[in-house]
DNA sequence: CATCGCTTTTGAAACCTTTCACTGACAGGA
DNA sequence: TCCTGTCAGTGAAAGGTTTCAAAAGCGATG
């Protein structure tokens, strides 16, 4: 029975109809009689009948998918983001497919290239480079862009982002209120957006309580990744003891587990001998040994309005773009106690 | 200039060439002139042409691209697992993209359905149910199926695995070598099959060794989440002393962070009053603050060897499915000294 | 000048679906 | 009986790309 790829001909002729009837009980079935209806529907199944996708494309000029191209796909925090996103697309019965660049920008350029090709109801993505000239061509050309989790220097797009100055503000407040007065940061590279403005909002938020700028000591990385912060702990430990910090921001949750195990590890306790204070608040920073006091992003908001505004976007002709901020918040738990 | 949607034939007309010329420059630029070429490509870029892949792809009848529909995009293992894949569809110059189920048997058959209408080269599924119906239809009609990290029944399709009952038993004659006497096996539902697998192994290696079936103690979750293994940790400080046992297996490693962060924040010593093993050893294993011990799975591995048996099928037309299965690897670590 | 061999270019057909103006058939009303 | 309106079904056209046989162009050779 079933036939290699049967098309909408061989089920028109399998059930002595035309096209157009084989066409209507795929697309408005209560224009065809229940009668034929029937008969056109069981000779599709008998024939193993898989509608063309890109055939009807092709007729339709668009598709039935939203791309969101993540910066990388092991990182929890983009994984929330991804099941925000993925919310919203279900609601406009949208399919979303997830592309993974891994920070690399040839990877990132390739899958931006198809998907243009595949002329993709919209795009959502943390791009390596949020200046790049490529996502201007692509959203000159007419699909619509949506930059997640950074932003741009020029406005010409959506963006979806959270105020990382603030964030950092946060952190360092807190750990100015807890008493702390030589205090470490550390990320980096600061080459990234959002690195930098956290450091930033650090270096605000010390200014304002008044406290010296040497005593903020910034401990740089070259990542931000759990083997960073094992580092940083080390690097941390060779301090002597008066110029050590009693406190460290570290930029992500990453690093903050790292240089959390570290500190235990080496018989320091978490949070009298070191208060260590992350970023992100991703599954696991609440689940580590000590808890981790961290600032939390609204990642999952921040996924769902990415995606109504691409939606948006793609369908109202006189669509503005919009720069939105979300607000982070400091949850505090036992590692700043 | 840009034109909003400039065909091949806008460009043969702008460049004063043939639809054919304007193809051939796509397609085998060496045999168009170079100067015919410069010049279509010139007007190319300046009528901002995008290739339509859903006409192209209708005509070639099949796609570049290779999907995997994932489980659970948030756990670390499937998205190491994805990786693995990435790196096999690069070197065969298709693209991945990831559809996630979220474990939900819905979503999960409306990703199956869109992906054989887009006629996608091959699909890699970590299904909610393996033997479900909807699978085998899909690979009679020709698209390449190949199962992830789980086993079928009926062996009609490739599938890629780990021996999850040698995995069980790695993991309990690792704790009865460290003296373990009395030991509580956690995970569930044992519905999945992985999670019965382990039971299993656990049980045959505890027999083996001589040991009273009921000291190994089995304490089922509903899930396998930090939070469940939490809650597990409770039930077990709820046990009398000589009832307690002094190690734990966990089935996953989500579940043996939970119970060691219940653990410790109820002042236990890890290893020293219950020793803990994991399974995955998924990164943040590793980054614990008692550094866990776990049964390693190959994931990355397991996505390559799976990608290339979905290519192989998809080329070779004389493919034979093959049921490959990993052995697993015990990873010592502080948490059972 | 005719012929040959080679490279470059052409034009039509094919891929499969959807749409839409149209035909037939039939029932009800005048 | 004739007309009108409704409903079911029809068939051709369109959408953009690739392929392939055939044509054209062109320099060299006899």
């Amino acid at each position: 029975m079933t036939v290699r790829n049967a098309s909408v001909k061989d089920v028109a002729a399998a059930a002595g109809v035309s096209l157009g009837t084989v066409s209507n009980v795929l697309n408005r079935p209560d224009r065809v009689s229940p009668s034929t209806r029937e008969r056109v529907e069981r000779v599709m199944a008998e024939l193993g009948f898989v509608r063309n996708e890109s055939a009807r494309q092709l007729r339709a000029g668009k598709s039935r998918t939203l791309a969101y191209v993540v910066l990388d796909a092991g990182n929890p925090f983009f994984t929330d983001v991804a099941a925000g996103i993925d919310d919203a697309a279900d609601d406009a019965a949208l399919s979303l497919v997830l592309c993974n660049s891994a920070n690399r920008a040839d990877r990132e350029a390739a899958h931006l290239a198809l998907l243009e090709q595949q002329r993709v109801q919209g795009i959502l993505i943390t791009p390596v480079d949020p200046d790049a000239v490529a996502l201007d061509l692509i959203a000159r050309r007419g699909t619509p862009i949506v930059v997640v989790d950074r932003t741009r220097r020029v406005e010409d797009f959506c963006t979806v982002s959270v105020d990382d100055v603030l964030g950092g503000r946060l952190a360092v407040e807190h750990l100015v209120d807890r008493g702390h007065r030589r205090v470490a940061v550390v990320g980096g590279p600061t080459t990234i957006g959002q690195v930098h403005d956290r450091y930033a909002g650090a270096r605000a938020a010390w200014a304002d309580a008044g406290l010296d700028p040497d005593d903020l000591v910034e401990l740089a990385t070259e990542a931000m990744t759990v083997a960073e912060g094992r580092s940083a702990g080390e690097r941390l430990s060779g301090l002597p003891g008066r110029r050590r910090p009693t406190a460290a921001f570290c930029v992500n949750d990453l690093l903050a587990l790292g240089l959390l195990q570290q500190s235990i590890g080496s018989g320091r306790s978490v949070p009298g001998d070191l208060a260590i204070i992350g970023y992100d608040d991703i599954e696991f920073a609440a689940a580590a040994a000590v808890p981790l006091t961290s600032v939390r992003q609204p990642r999952h908001q921040l996924g769902r309005t990415a995606a109504s505004l691409v939606l948006d976007e793609s369908s109202d002709p006189d669509h503005r773009h919009q720069q939105v901020t979300f607000t982070p918040e400091l949850v505090a738990r036992a590692s700043t106690l």
